[in-house]
DNA sequence: ACGGAAATTATCCAGTCGTATAATAACGGC
DNA sequence: GCCGTTATTATACGACTGGATAATTTCCGT
């Protein structure tokens, strides 16, 4: 007697991987990255759980995958916002309302972000996986600042530059995480709106340099 | 023939609680919260595991008393920093640079925070408890920027000292974050600096007001 | 059409998890 | 100094974990 065994269709190994991968994010923004094992991902991706080790070295490495996914989405949402194509003022302000606008700005969003936070302590791959990514939207807003200070006229040394960075960094941040974590506190548009007057503040503008529609 | 016990010694409730939830910090910031296990946890504190299910009706409860703990010795460390005896931008400057500046900054209490910060979305309790501590931390930021601007003799409508210290408290949190996340990027005081001139600007204060050392 | 490579499934395994329960040791009251 | 209360230990349990292995199905080249 012939088992009934499970019919199935083969995919390329990249589709493939990206199922899996999004299947791990959807378990770990519902269940927590404790409820994310590999029969629930497995299961949600459509597949059984020895699949994955045939994709990934283990559960490990296709977090690591997972956590890159993430990270990317959020920097590429925000910096595509700052399209080449406009004046330095308006890309500026775009970048910084990208950040403090869904879907950056989305519980689901965070709670993939808040579940791997607490690796970057302990695994290596994880630690440099946040470093590049912090270094690189450090990167962005130091070109941003570069550019809108250039148009603006204003001489900016890049000792300045770096730290105006870091504090912008640090106010998005900030903001993003205070913001999503008690989204009931703040509505749609406060947040943005208060993270371009902070800005303003931030760089020494004059008032409604950065605020003001147009 | 009697198997040999291990002999013990009773402990009064408040002390053997404040053992599990210490132990409970230990094992979470050193192998994380997946390797915070009862098990683990009461070898750590001298006992046995079952004992936790004596003093926490489970595991979540403990948790959440731990949670509890580590958010109350942050913000408790930086509101005690402002001392009451001080011209209120001694204060300011004391609470800003507390917030920066170790046993904050800190690789474990980053760790500790980092582990928890994850349950906040799904769990109901934990998100209280940072609702809580949010708001009491914005609370304690309000009442020093009024004491402050009084002080300076500057007027402070209540909705633009709100602002001001959601935007404050956001800055501070990112820097935290940051700094401390990939501490390798800066030195002892150089996040605490960095916030002070930070703060200056976001307040619109002159160059120097908070920053110069009297 | 068919044969072979390999993608996928099915099953097993040793370990660990949180929790429940019963036995026992410690301590306070008398 | 004993006795009862209860804090603590010891052990057992069922569920679930990630990983290993072998069987099987799919699909591509010919």
């Amino acid at each position: 007697m012939a088992p009934a065994r499970r019919s199935y269709t083969r995919a390329s190994e990249a589709e493939r991987r990206e199922d899996l991968i999004l299947a791990t994010l959807d378990c770990i923004a519902e269940v927590g990255i404790q409820g994310a094992t590999v029969r629930q991902i497995a299961n949600r991706a459509g597949v059984t759980a020895g699949l994955i080790r045939h994709y990934f070295t283990g559960k490990d490495q296709m977090l690591e995958a997972a956590y890159r996914a993430v990270m990317d989405g959020m920097t590429q949402t925000a910096i595509e916002a700052a399209r080449e194509d406009e004046a330095p003022r308006a890309r500026l302000r775009r970048f910084i309302i990208a950040n403090l606008t869904p879907p950056v700005t989305d519980s689901r969003t965070l709670s993939l972000w808040a579940a791997f936070i607490s690796h970057i302590q302990t695994d290596p791959n994880f630690a440099a996986i946040h470093r590049d990514n912090y270094l690189a939207f450090l990167q962005e807003v130091e070109t941003l600042l570069l550019a809108f200070f250039d148009e603006r006229g204003t001489a900016l040394s890049p000792k300045q530059c770096r730290s105006f960075a870091i504090s912008l960094n640090a106010l998005i941040d900030g903001l993003w995480l205070e913001g999503t974590l008690t989204a009931d506190l703040f509505d749609e548009h406060e947040l943005a709106d208060a993270a371009l007057a902070s800005v303003e503040a931030l760089l020494r503008l004059t008032p409604g340099e950065l605020t003001s529609e147009k």
